[in-house]
DNA sequence: CGTTTGACTACGC
DNA sequence: CGCGTAGCCAAAC
């Protein structure tokens, strides 16, 4: 499978969680399908596989229907970078955006999701929507758990 | 109607 | 750090 059971429901919810990225800030195609329970009749370990490309398109869809209250250039790979093809118009588009949203490349092309990296949606509004907590996008800083509150 | 192609990732070198 | 590969199947060509 390599697409969604239903794109009717799954795409909507897809939807719904990017419309929660705040500017200035960075989400993954493996981030938000973390928070999606697999549908029904997929298995969890055929999910993981599968559901950051049905992110994918179900972001697709979204540029078709050019509805403008879902931000789909918060959406990059897992590697901080744009997946769409290189140089085509939509590329340079969502590069654009996020530039305009504050957001800085490196000489890859790469962003750093350890700081843009989006924490996910407020747990409130995860649990009214039956959503599972978003994997972390930030790697733990090594050892020293949180930070000094030193400077 | 057979082939190619994905808005992906994790993993191995 | 970068490049290649598997997993997998509906659509587009």
């Amino acid at each position: 499978m390599d697409f969604p059971p239903n794109p009717d429901t799954f795409y909507p919810i897809v939807w719904n969680i990017v419309r929660q990225i705040p500017s200035g800030v960075v989400s993954t195609y493996g981030q938000i399908a973390s928070m999606i329970p697999p549908p029904s009749g997929v298995e969890p370990t055929d999910y993981e596989r599968l559901g950051p490309r049905w992110v994918g398109k179900a972001m697709n869809a979204v540029s078709g229907k050019d509805d403008p209250t879902v931000p789909w250039q918060r959406v990059i790979n897992s590697q901080g970078g744009i997946s769409l093809p290189a140089g085509s118009a939509a590329a340079l588009e969502q590069h654009a955006r996020l530039l305009r949203e504050g957001l800085t490349f490196d000489k890859r092309e790469r962003i750093d999701l350890n700081i843009a990296g989006w924490d996910g949606p407020d747990e409130d509004w995860l649990r009214e929507n039956d959503l599972f907590p978003p994997r972390p996008l930030k790697k733990p800083p090594k050892k020293e758990s949180g930070q000094l509150s030193l400077f």
